[in-house]
DNA sequence: CTATGTGAAGAACTTCACAGCT
DNA sequence: AGCTGTGAAGTTCTTCACATAG
């Protein structure tokens, strides 16, 4: 097949793929088929052939996919095959908690920087890391030979103001959990994770 | 216009809109344009109107849109006009950070009920809520009368049986947090909030 | 003249259905 | 015979561009 660019649909599904496949390869499970595999990430087998297509021919007809192989292509795809350095900015309640999230090195995202504008969190310790003064933001970034996902748990009335930081400092994928629209240039990536809004939502469908 | 089904897109795009407007109205501001509005949530003016025109026809041409009046169309169409209760299960790291967020009470979401497995945790006060044994998820649901929505922040191997639970006990929409993909009946609705899958996302772009 | 509302065109995504391998 | 890979058809969403109203 002429290689089409991989929509942005495709994306967010492959990492529900590759979880799915993981816990199968733990299961000691060699082969998979496009119907189940679709089944168990709750889509069906035509969209799940045509997502993997995008990435290349990994399938043998007849059989179905090799588990290993296919963690290996879809880890490629999304580029999990290095560490990503992450920073979280903003300690209050759902920082921490991300910070505590065990899930996050075990898929190659460690976390190397903490930040808080609260004096009385700054020096404090928490998890084997310590809270940086977000005023410090750029050069304790430097330090740790740069960030390259930036967390943003604060409050919104501050979010713009620490994703221009972050920005500035060289960090160019942010994931901003504060209740606000951020504006970024073109050469940032930004995903957004609203928790009022997925509320808004399940409302709307209740309605 | 003949009242077309409002697209999921559309959906999705209206509580950014209602929080840019409720900051608007806060400011004292009682007229915006379809541009400006655009330009504060990250979409430009045409998808603006003709999202707007799913709900009806609210604006004045030649003038704009009427703060006040959009803000009641939004809050109407997402159901935000009655108070929805919530239940948190999974009292680990991430359900005490959501029982804390001041947001949800402000938008009408009030928490009613938490749980968690965990005997060290189930009778000890977060928040003002005391944390009851999920075991009697269904009866204490049914005793403070029922729960409109469910958030699940357990850990993933015991999602699905929450969910179960939860649907059990008559909940009808339910934001999971666990990073599993979860089955439910067309009579429920789920959002998911996956930050692994989020990191991976940008992962790609970053490739 | 300004800004909305909306058919129509265009782009993106999903599903179909079957050819092509094993 | 069984399951993948994929053009083509179908659907949904976005953008255009202009008629329409104030």
């Amino acid at each position: 097949m002429k290689r089409k660019r991989i929509p942005q649909t495709t994306i967010a599904r492959l990492p529900l793929y590759l979880r799915y496949l993981l816990k199968l390869a733990r299961k000691g499970l060699r082969i998979i088929s496009s119907y189940e595999l679709a089944e168990h990430v709750g889509t069906n087998a035509a969209q799940l052939r045509k997502d993997l297509s995008y990435l290349g021919e990994f399938g043998t007809r007849g059989v179905g996919y090799d588990v290993a192989e296919l963690i290996r292509q879809i880890s490629k795809c999304l580029g999990l095959t290095k560490e990503w350095k992450i920073a979280i900015v903003g300690m209050g309640k759902l920082g921490p908690a991300l910070l505590g999230y065990k899930g996050f090195e075990q898929e190659g995202f460690k976390i190397v920087a903490i930040f808080d504008k609260n004096p009385k969190k700054i020096g404090k310790k928490m998890g084997n890391l310590v809270v940086s003064d977000v005023t410090n933001l750029k050069e304790v970034i430097e330090k740790v030979g740069g960030v390259d996902i930036g967390i943003i748990t604060t409050p919104a009335s501050v979010a713009q103001k620490v994703a221009n930081q972050l920005i500035d400092a060289g960090v160019r994928a942010i994931l901003n959990f504060a209740p606000v629209t951020l504006g970024v240039p073109s050469n940032v990536v930004l995903r957004q994770v609203d928790l009022t809004t997925e509320l808004q939502i399940l409302s709307f469908h209740l309605t």
